[in-house]
DNA sequence: CTTAAAAACTGATAATTATCATATTTTAAA
DNA sequence: TTTAAAATATGATAATTATCAGTTTTTAAG
């Protein structure tokens, strides 16, 4: 199994403020996990025991809504970290993550990271910056979804898609999502979100 | 001015996990404000140099869309401490508060606090938890806006304003919100918040 | 290659919500 | 107390979005 030493991904989130001697205990634990498209990473009412550690491939963060429906809150992709919460708080996930893309993600146990949380104020700090950062994001979504419409919604997301994760040399997007994962992100229902990408493509 | 050591509200929030010396430093160097109803806290687009944590009022803490409307995203109230994520990030703020009631609100420079989160572990988790926390909160507030009906959104809105801040003898709730302020959390036009509360009445 | 299932699409209709115009009531200032 | 301004309320209409009932296309299994 591959080091965390030599992994590229981990210089894009917290972990890069790790010691080397606190990364390499954190590699000698951690667990590498191949999950297909359309499997789940872990469900809402799970107790997640450690953190998610993107090395590839792209996952959806959901959360299903008192009505039935699911709603994406968020797409996760190389180098992202998922279940932070979980170090600080013991309750359950109440979110979801299901692979978009076949994925490799590595699992580090709750015990061992949290060490690092509790004696190496860097990494700490960095946590923090990434909630506090996460946090600015859910305002500005809540804002959108509360006072934009279905297509203004649309719109920025195809955009934020595109800045996220690329399109190759015709313009299409690196990501493929269904139309009832769109649906899913927007919040309205899959034949609104058909009809308005067919309007978009005039 | 009083002492933060004797300080009742303090017991609320992430104050409490401080030292007896660090208290006594920050009561040193903390400024107590009265804020009129109406007026405000901070804006956005502020540079924050601080927190407020707040003795008694209450206060809607808002950020604008981009049509123009504002969008209150929580209420806070004695207890409640706002301006955290000025502590572990450089940005100006995203959100303006603005007293719904008159207020008494004691600001905690930067500089200070900032110390005790880079040495006190406790007080860096309790942040760190209260950060998780307010970040759960913000995903189930994101499926509520995507997935449910304004009629929906406004009765679930009136029982966690009755949740939150009480209510009298006679079922009046004890904080009293605007036709305007009550569309604005629901995300809706002041006129479709004051149809779907007359049909309530009934 | 054939076939069944899933996904994408279309159009009609109904429900929800926004906008606008205006009236009434409440609040606060002079 | 009077008066102007602000807040609340009402109703008509338009726009947006959901739901339903299908058809076509794509995907994947045998």
């Amino acid at each position: 199994m591959s080091k965390c030493e030599q992994c590229i991904v981990r210089q894009l989130n917290s972990l890069k403020s790790l010691t080397k001697k606190e990364l390499t205990r954190i590699s000698g634990c951690k667990t590498s996990v191949t999950i297909k498209k359309g499997e789940t990473v872990f469900d809402e009412g799970e107790h997640l025991n450690g953190v998610y550690c993107i090395s590839s491939g792209i996952s959806k963060v959901s959360k299903m809504s008192s009505n039935g429906r699911e709603q994406i809150l968020f797409l996760i992709q190389k180098g992202d970290i998922i279940g932070e919460r979980s170090l600080v708080s013991d309750e359950v996930s109440n979110l979801k993550a299901t692979a978009i893309s076949d994925m490799e993600v590595c699992f580090i146990p709750k015990e061992e990271i949290i060490t690092d949380l509790q004696e190496n104020p860097d990494f700490t700090m960095n946590v923090l910056k990434k909630m506090a950062a996460s946090l600015k994001n859910a305002d500005n979504v809540i804002v959108d979804m509360a006072q934009k419409t279905v297509k203004q919604r649309l719109a920025e997301m195809l955009l934020y898609l595109d800045t996220k994760f690329g399109h190759d040399a015709e313009t299409v997007l690196n990501i493929h999502l269904s139309r009832e994962d769109i649906a899913n992100i927007i919040g309205t229902a899959t034949e609104s979100a058909i009809l308005l990408l067919s309007e978009f493509k005039k």
